[in-house]
RNA sequence: GCUCGAAUGGUGGAAUGGUAGACACGAAGGACUUAAAAUCCUUUGGCCAUUGCGGCCGUGCGGGUUCGAGUCCCGCUUCGAGCACCA
């Protein structure tokens, strides 16, 4: 028999399918473990060579997990929400439900050929109905919540409304939009709009009037990770800051938490590093600058108490609500000019703009230190959305405080020992204060750090401030005005937003005519007809953003039928959280927060067991493209070869990839590629055409995206699984080179050799010869060490090596291939299949079978290798018998004959042995 | 600017502080073949020697610790990633 991949991949795919062989069910005999991947977002244009990298990752460790019993959840699925679809559905007034099955279809049929053990019983959608139900479910909770700060956790709502009710705003400790003050009548006599509009204050999905990232392009807000150096990360348009009044989520709150939660997470200090920047904790002080003639009090927020001596002016956001009310009447007209410039420019334009702009407001503060009169300015590089929208500036020691002084002429106080600020500030937090003293407070001669220190203790005990921790992470805008997307359970009752109730879910997505916005602008679920609740209520048009769907999708994968409950309490306390999570940085800001945040609330209200969803994460490397080029003469249609054509004058052209081998270019196939081509010329160096080649993100317009279906066609999946392993450590980016697959291929031949020449089968039940079962308890031991730590590429080596050995050794036994083949079963489980039933014999599958342990016997050696050194230079190699005591091998080093050369006229000073390894000489 | 990570042959990459370059690709030479494909064997970091042994240099750069450093420490350079008018 010879090996066939196609015959053989599609027989067991068929019978593992067949058979349900990969479902999973709960078995509370063995214990569990849940492997995941991020699920895709199905793409019209279909896998490429690149994107099965981690799902076989996380293939080879279930499987591996199996065999050494574990009873493994390992699911798919897709998160079928997103713009594409919905933009392809403007374009062609295509349904997007429709090019959404569309393309899952394909992803399947793609994945399948990969041979992955994923359990399709459980397969879920994140546009499905039966799915986006608990979407809708868990956004109502949130809205019946508030975030208790003193107990940590969220608590429903109605706990609040009774604090109310009895004590007004006094005494609650609850996360909040702004500080509100009212009493128990105050609130009792509120309309029910009133309350309503108060509760939103504190509710953990709330509607709020909020600076949102708005994208007239697209026509929808965009949440802060969904939008890069102002621009949107889908489709790169332009963003602008806006005032709307959106749904949010109270991530904010969650803030400390999410932060306190990475020291309990297995998860690689890069991305823990990303969250921790993403949250933005930063220590400071708020302190209150009284305004000169006036009882306004503007609240600022530093991180650089210390410099309090050298404050010389302050300045608020254009957007700060204290504009107004230090806006003095003589320069009320140059302040509206400003505001009004301002508003012209979007984000992108006032982040690239660097010039130094503000205004005075006619306003003095005085600084509560030194009594001092400084002016107040408005500017807009300080920022509405961080800590109070206010600052007072140094100039001495923060940079854009500096361009600002120099441009408007103010002083520059220097507060630090040494510092030189005649051309720049001095930013750094190190040195000894100066200038830093009053009647009630010397700073002078103190470090930095303990400056901070002694003005925070200072400031609180005198009132004038307060100590305070301010996060970069805001709240999530969670409403589209887009089409595709779940529909929020929400409607108006005379203006008033009102959950539905929860025997009405899920509301199903709407029908609309077109997926446009409606003539008035409102969003496309206006086109909806009846889009009203049965008392004749409107039912709210936004849609939710694409992380809805993706926050708490392997929640449900363990329980995915299940129509009263997201889980069952009985599932989620067997599979509790994810043990392995693979997938990309991509997500690290994103659905990654959203996530940890979504499972922390319910966690809080009790419906899942674990704080945490993700124990361990694996970030991938991307899979880069490895694009060829040729080389056309300027003005000709001749093509010079790579290694000549710096005699010419040419232009590198990109080819496509898979009419290249080994960066040779097939002439016919190029003059056939284009019609352009079709009478090229060639100059060709030893006959042949060398194209260059150069490493770029895979895409079709660089022509070298590799399609993984060719590769399982040609070379078969376990060819593709063991090379995309091979290529290199799993969490390093690399370009695909398709170059290397043949040694892959070459090994996988060369195993099938051990058991089958011609039609005969050479398996025997010979006893395994000595270096035969070294040579496979070695491989036990290389390999389940590899797994364990994901360091695939040099499993597969050592699969390589232990096929090689045992070519050499005409080893055929039973019980040494039998090893062999569990071990490779994970890797390539086609062919281990294969072999397991034919060649073996077992009538079970492969899948089931007890992963091997080593025997540390085998490994020993009667004699071991010692390298002699002189002064850490190895010169030559001594065998002498295992277990000889130390002083007999320092002895036997130094009576060697090869010893005399390197000792001549020189005295031994110190002997070093490292067991079984190396005897270091030292000679001076 | 701040934070994190990386740098090893022609290429992808191996190396618990212990003989750097495993394994694979590519390349060169050879065997088999009418020929090609496939397969197998040999060589393959650099320089010198090559009729034998061998010798020297070598893991981005400069220092240090150590009997011994690709690996640890200090200081640079370059590249990549994250955050960034965040006070």
């Amino acid at each position: 028999m010879e090996y066939n991949h196609r015959d053989i991949e599609k027989r067991w795919q068929k019978q593992w399918r067949d058979s349900k062989v990969y479902k999973t069910e709960i078995d509370k005999n063995r214990p569990k473990f849940y492997v995941l991947d991020m699920f895709p977002y199905p793409s019209g244009a279909g896998l490429h060579v690149g994107h099965p990298l981690g799902y076989i990752a996380s293939d080879i460790y279930s499987r591996y997990k199996r065999l050494r019993g574990f009873n493994v959840l390992h699911p798919m699925g897709y998160d079928a929400y997103g713009l594409p679809a919905e933009q392809y559905a403007i374009q062609t007034g295509q349904h997007p439900e429709k090019t959404t099955s569309q393309n899952i279809a394909r992803y399947r049929e793609q994945l399948d050929k990969i041979g992955f053990c994923y359990d399709w019983d459980r397969e879920i959608r994140t546009c499905d109905p039966d799915f986006y139900k608990w979407t809708q479910w868990a956004f109502m909770k949130m809205f019946g919540s508030y975030y208790d700060t003193r107990l940590g956790k969220a608590m429903p709502i109605s706990d609040l409304v009774a604090h109310f009710e009895k004590e007004g705003s006094k005494g609650i400790h609850a996360a909040q939009g702004e500080p509100l003050d009212f009493t128990a009548e105050q609130w009792r006599a509120m309309t029910d709009k009133e309350k309503s509009d108060t509760l939103m204050n504190y509710r953990i999905a709330y509607l709020g009037n909020t600076m949102v990232n708005w994208c007239p392009q697209l026509g929808t807000v965009l949440a802060n990770d969904e939008v890069s150096e102002g621009l949107s990360v889908r489709g790169g348009y332009p963003v602008e800051q806006k005032l709307m009044y959106q749904w949010c989520l109270r991530v904010s709150a969650y803030a400390q938490r999410l932060l306190d939660g990475l020291e309990t997470i297995d998860w690689t200090d890069s991305l823990k590093e990303t969250q921790r920047n993403w949250i933005g904790r930063s220590e400071g002080a708020e302190m209150k600058f009284p305004i000169a003639g006036s009882d306004v009090v503007l609240d600022i927020f530093t991180t650089r108490a210390d410099t309090i001596f050298g404050v010389t002016f302050m300045v608020l956001a254009p957007e700060s609500e204290y504009v107004d009310m230090v806006t003095t009447p003589e320069q009320r007209e140059a302040v509206d000019a400003y505001l009004d410039s301002i508003k012209h420019k979007t984000e992108r334009e006032r982040m690239i703009d660097k010039k130094v702009s503000g205004v005075f407001s006619g306003s003095y503060a005085v600084n509560p230190l030194t009594g001092k009169e400084i002016p107040v300015y408005i500017s807009d590089y300080v920022l509405a959305g961080y800590g109070t929208g206010a600052i007072m500036a140094v100039p001495a020691h923060d940079s854009r405080d500096y361009a600002f002084a120099r441009h408007f002429d103010l002083p520059v106080i220097p507060l630090i020992e040494g510092a030189d600020v005649s051309e720049q500030s001095f930013d750094a937090k190190s040195g000894r204060m100066i200038n830093s003293a009053s009647a009630e407070l010397d700073l002078n001669g103190m470090e930095v750090k303990d400056a901070i220190a002694a003005t925070k203790k200072f400031i609180e005990e005198k009132g004038i401030g307060r100590v305070k921790v301010n996060y970069r992470l805001r709240d999530a805008i969670f409403s589209r005005q887009r089409y595709w997307g779940e529909p929020f359970p929400v409607y108006y009752k005379d203006g008033i937003p009102t959950l539905m109730s929860e025997d009405k879910l899920p509301v199903l997505l709407p029908e609309v005519d077109k997926y446009l916005p409606t003539e008035s602008g409102e969003p496309p679920l206006g086109r909806a007809k009846g889009w009203v609740t049965e008392e004749g209520y409107p039912i709210e048009l936004n849609t939710m953003p694409g992380f809805a769907g993706s926050s708490a999708y392997y929640l449900r994968y363990m329980d995915p039928h299940n129509p009263d409950a997201l889980v069952s309490r009985e599932a989620d306390e067997y599979w509790r959280n994810v043990d392995l999570y693979i997938g990309g940085t991509e997500h690290a800001t994103g659905h990654l927060i959203y996530s940890r945040f979504w499972n922390k609330f319910l966690y809080d209200l009790g419906y899942v067991c674990e704080d945490e969803p993700f124990r361990k994460l694996i970030n991938q490397g991307m899979i880069q493209g490895r694009s060829n080029f040729v080389y056309r003469i300027v003005g000709t249609n001749t093509f010079v070869s790579h290694g000549l054509k710096d005699q010419y004058e040419t232009t590198p052209i990109h080819v496509d990839v898979n009419i290249v081998s080994n960066d040779q270019l097939d002439l016919d196939a190029f003059r056939a590629w284009r019609p352009d081509y079709a009478d090229a010329e060639f100059i060709l160096e030893d006959g042949k055409y060398i194209c260059g080649w150069a490493v770029e993100k895979m895409s079709k317009s660089m022509f070298n995206v590799v399609n993984p279906d060719d590769i399982v066609e040609r070379y078969g999946a376990d060819t593709l699984r063991l090379y995309e392993m091979f290529l290199g450590p799993l969490e390093q980016s690399k370009p695909w080179d398709t170059n290397g697959i043949d040694g892959v291929n070459r090994f996988i031949k060369k195993l099938w050799a051990l058991f089958y020449k011609g039609d005969a089968c050479l398996v025997d039940d010979s006893k395994p010869s000595a270096e035969a079962l070294k040579a496979i308890h070695n491989l036990i031991k290389k390999v389940t060490g590899d797994i364990e730590t994901f360091s695939y590429n040099t499993s597969v080596a050592a699969f390589m090596i232990c096929v090689n050995e045992l070519t050499r050794l005409k080893c055929h036994s039973a019980s040494v291939l039998s090893d062999l083949v569990v071990l490779l079963a994970p890797f390539a489980p086609h062919v281990a299949e294969e072999l397991w039933h034919t060649a073996l014999g077992h009538d079970t599958s492969v899948c089931d079978a007890v992963w091997p342990e080593w025997n540390e016997d085998y490994l020993k050696e009667s004699t071991v290798n010692y390298a002699v050194s002189f002064n850490g230079k190895a010169r030559f190699n001594m065998q002498v018998p295992a277990d000889t005591p130390k002083d007999e091998v320092e002895r036997l080093a130094l009576a060697d004959s090869q010893s005399a050369k390197w000792l001549e006229g020189k005295t031994v000073r110190k002997i070093i042995v490292v067991p079984n390894k190396i005897v270091n000489i030292v000679v001076g």
